[in-house]
DNA sequence: CGAATGATTTAGATTTGGCTAAATAATTTT
DNA sequence: AAAATTATTTAGCCAAATCTAAATCATTCG
């Protein structure tokens, strides 16, 4: 139930490194904390074994629900440090993080609770990224439609907007389900055809019907 | 400059029981941190090599002016944060020690400071203690004289009514001192003469004239 | 396809803070 | 003053989190 500093920020960086990328690397993450990609591994066995990792030798390493619940946990600390040092004690917005980065390791319960309650439970922190309530939970953005998404914008399928077979069996071959992040690449005028990207490489076409029934949203946490 | 928590709590506590007993022992100390003697022994080498103690092996240890420095700086950040949590967050006065106790080590000065400004420069801790400054000053107590002290409380030599060589030789034999600690143990009806306990154990008997001459002060931090 | 390249893991060392057990110093008792 | 007791330190381990170097797996390119 209690975290290293260490096991934290690691959990922090998966979260989100894989926000973008949908699964992330040894190597990718070994970057992200400058660190070695031979601790990376050493990390993961550890966080494996606390099923907080999906996690397969070779093959790279997402959260499990019980992992995202954690990072959620760090990242609703953090903000609401940011809100809280920008809002009373007059930090500029660009000095809060790293004092938050500080701060957000104190995982008392009531602490942040009662910190959130005595701020007003803000929504946003002073960079705008969504603050997590109590139960992990983050104000969803609007569901919009695939064809309103800007150009290379990264978003995240958040629902479909009938539930027919046939648009069913076509998601699943093109393997876009809820979560997947997806980027849209280009937009073709003749047709309303789109190219995008999903996961973390695959290149896919897809029609102005498809794009039409695919809900996303900006911030799926 | 900057010392891992396992060093702050160290000094923090070399802090708190060498006021009480001006030279502090490897097993008390380990008792109060609830670890072993040979791990204090460790630690108070490497306190050592650091210049934050003064340390014979086998004579006890106390802190050197740096290290009261750092001591003062954590326990003005456990101090305002205790603050913080009191007034603003509403915590009970019972409870917002063990918060403070993790928060006091994250180090960052102009978090601490702007705290401090923020809470209006508060005096005292919801228990009463007195918080230090920025530059680790603690607003000091009235300098009373030894005879108005009441029996069995713990005080700080804080200076002399007057300065004659006599009155300075007699201290000196008494070994009585700028920051000696004194404890009244028993007043004498009959010559208003009293017993005191000075430092870790020495008992001495000091006339009523002598008495009223020494000035000191409850808490010297 | 198979070799080269790049990514990842394994193996072994290091640092920090802690532990136990044994040795040694200091103090108290007889 | 010698013996017994208590306090403290030394010696040798352990675990977490890191590192470097070497080995191994996966992929890509000629």
């Amino acid at each position: 139930m209690n975290y290293s500093v260490s096991e934290e920020n690691y959990i922090k960086s998966i979260f989100h490194l894989q926000k973008k990328e949908g699964t992330v690397t040894t190597n990718e993450l070994a970057a992200e904390l400058k660190t070695r990609p031979a601790s990376v591994t050493d990390m993961m066995k550890k966080l494996k074994t606390k099923k907080l990792l999906h996690y397969q030798p070779y093959k790279g390493f997402r959260l499990t629900a019980d992992g995202t619940r954690v990072a959620l946990g760090i990242i609703r600390r953090h903000r609401l440090w940011e809100f809280f040092l920008a809002e009373k004690l007059k930090f500029t917005w660009d000095e809060v993080h790293e004092v938050a980065e500080e701060l957000e390791h104190v995982s008392n319960k009531k602490l942040i609770d009662k910190l959130d309650a005595y701020l007003g439970f803000p929504k946003n922190d002073p960079h705008g990224d969504p603050i997590p309530d109590a139960n992990g939970k983050i104000d969803p953005g609007k569901k919009i439609r695939l064809p309103d998404v800007p150009l290379q914008t990264l978003c995240t399928v958040a629902g479909v907007r009938n539930q027919s077979a046939e648009l069913l069996e076509l998601l699943e071959n093109k393997k876009i389900k809820i979560g997947t992040r997806i980027e849209v690449r280009k937009k073709f005028e003749f047709d309303q055809s789109m190219e995008i990207k999903t996961g973390k490489q695959s290149i896919n076409t897809i029609s102005h019907q498809l794009a039409e029934n695919i809900l996303i949203t900006y911030d799926a946490g």
